[in-house]
RNA sequence: CGGGGCGUGGCGCAGUCCGGUUAGCGCACGGCGUUUGGGACGCCGGUGUCGGAGGUUCAAAUCCUCUCGCCCCGACCA
């Protein structure tokens, strides 16, 4: 079948250029990030995706925990009556529901949901818990898993099940639960930024995008490596709709009962494959050091047996060196493999950076480090051997910086600004990314650009500075912008 | 739910049109040996209710009927 073709050739994946989804498949599958599941649109997460799950989890967790709030666990079934509360909630979320319908052999007295979001569960609870405004604020946040009957599935975007962090607060004042929809984005930035080397633009969702039940939905977006944009964590102003739903009130110093204004927030597994989009290339993926399992996989190298042992030995001193520096460092002994094996598959699962040690650096008393952010022989140096540990750990932080200034100048380069919907249409078609423009249309407006284009408004951006312009589509004066692009 | 495609060892496929030996190839897997600075090689070995059910036939992966499952494209979405 493959005759003539190579071995190296064979093993290659297919490139983003060529096939965008497909590359992505094979990348998530071949660097054993998932795998699919017998149920359809459900997936595993094999241990090398959920290590980098647990990273993206726990730099999370400490930044939630920094700003003063509290894990709990509220149950995955939900009383169907509780979805039905709020209007606008049921009405969003009834299609894609869950539902058991029979227990223990017997059919229920009411269905159960499972769960494809908590705000209900957890404002049923408020209203037990919150009687004064002593109780105020809660900042309450859990990890869980939610279901939602998605007709179309991709790994990691978009599953029937996936795990996420929903956060759950309730205040006193309506600024004060704006202030927490605000500080929680700003957390998300700060994290996306930061730890995945991320860029994103920061925004209020239009009317059409927000959250079932929301006043105002906010949210970070993100641009993938074929210009398609991906929410990447959302906070919610919930206003009072929940609390009036749910009964929540307190009394307030006066002596006299208010409604609670509760927020939610959320970032979910959704954001490993903006890890593999934002940053992968045609190598495979490309894991920033903040977030990688492995930041370091060290190659041992030998040709003669003789030269086996030291080799060995140095490799072994090394990786416990950088292990006792607090580096996660994987040394890979295996025989069955050759080096230049080992270089592929370490590549393809993003490790960012490799040492190797061969006869020839061992007597020079170095070894050689390869980049995984600058591919080839452009990415090696050749290392001291005593300088190892702050020399990696210098490396690492140059990668992860890296990693965000290539993805942000790609963002950059494919944002766009356009006066007019030819315009739009036009760029859309050809160059795709992130389309400025003014926008004063209605939201039929926006829904027909959708069923014209594909594009919807991600997002008004904070950044604008609020001077005015031409609606490119209605033509109308106005101050507000909004960003429109393909999203997943 | 509408349109298109596919089910053959773990994975990817050939064989199906035109029925006929023991169903074949690559990869992966196991053993032994030689190898190892960018995807090593040799020898040996294991693996199949040909998606399922029924039918036609001396004979079915191949023809007929029914059925199940999956993938891709269109209406909803962290």
């Amino acid at each position: 079948m493959n005759r003539g073709v190579t071995m190296a050739e064979q093993r290659k994946l297919p490139s983003r250029q060529e096939n965008y989804s497909e590359w992505y498949n094979q990348v998530v599958l071949r660097a054993e990030l998932a795998d699919y599941s017998p149920v359809r649109g459900c997936m595993v997460i094999r241990p090398y995706g959920y290590a980098l799950w647990e990273n993206i989890r726990d730099a999370l967790d400490r930044r939630f925990k920094a700003t003063g709030h509290v894990n709990a666990y509220f149950p995955l079934f939900i009383p169907m009556s509780f979805i039905e509360k709020e209007k606008e909630h049921v009405e969003g979320f009834a299609p894609e529901l869950a539902v058991v319908t029979h227990g223990g052999g017997k059919k229920l007295e009411e269905p159960l949901v499972v769960r494809p979001t908590s705000e209900t569960i957890i404002g049923h609870m408020y209203a037990k818990w919150i009687k004064s405004y002593r109780d105020l604020p809660v900042l309450i946040n859990q990890w869980a898993n939610v279901v939602r009957w998605e007709l179309r599935t991709r790994l990691f975007l978009r599953t029937m099940e996936f795990l996420w962090q929903e956060g759950h607060t309730a205040h006193a004042t309506a600024e004060e639960a704006e202030e927490e929809a605000r500080r929680m984005l700003d957390v998300y930035e700060d994290f996306l930024q930061n730890d995945a080397a991320i860029p994103v633009v920061k925004g209020q969702k239009s009317n059409i995008e927000k959250f079932a039940g929301a006043l105002r939905s906010y949210t970070v977006e993100a641009m993938m490596g074929n210009t398609w944009a991906l929410q990447s964590g959302t906070s919610h102003n919930l206003g009072q709709n929940f609390a009036k739903a749910f009964n929540i009130r307190y009394l307030d110093r006066n002596n006299e009962l208010q409604y609670v204004w509760t927020t939610s927030w959320g970032m979910s597994t959704r954001v490993v494959g903006a890890v593999v989009m934002v940053h992968g290339d045609d190598q495979g993926l490309r894991l920033p050091p903040r977030l990688a399992p492995i930041q370091v996989v060290v190659v041992p190298i030998w040709r003669k047996d003789a030269d086996k042992s030291p080799v060995l030995d140095a490799a072994y001193n090394l990786t416990r060196a950088l292990r006792e520096a607090g580096v996660r460092v994987h040394l890979d002994d295996r025989e069955e493999h050759t080096p230049g094996f080992k270089f592929n598959e370490w590549e393809l699962r993003g490790v960012p950076l490799r040492v190797e040690i061969g006869p020839r650096d061992v007597e020079n008393r170095q070894v050689v480090l390869a980049r995984r952010d600058i591919p080839g022989k452009a990415g090696k140096s050749a290392v001291p051997m005593d300088e190892i540990v702050p020399r990696v750990q210098e490396m690492l932080e140059t990668i992860q910086q890296s990693l965000f200034d290539q993805a942000k100048a790609f963002m950059e380069a494919n944002t766009h600004t356009v006066q007019t919907y030819e315009e739009f249409k036009e760029v859309l078609a050809t160059r795709g990314g992130f389309i400025r423009v003014y926008w004063a249309g209605s939201d039929e407006d926006e829904i027909r650009i959708k069923e014209e284009t594909k594009a919807t408004i991600r997002c008004y951006p904070f950044d604008h500075d609020g001077s005015e312009g031409t609606c490119f589509y209605t033509g109308k004066k106005t101050n507000r912008v909004a960003i429109f692009a393909r999203a997943y």
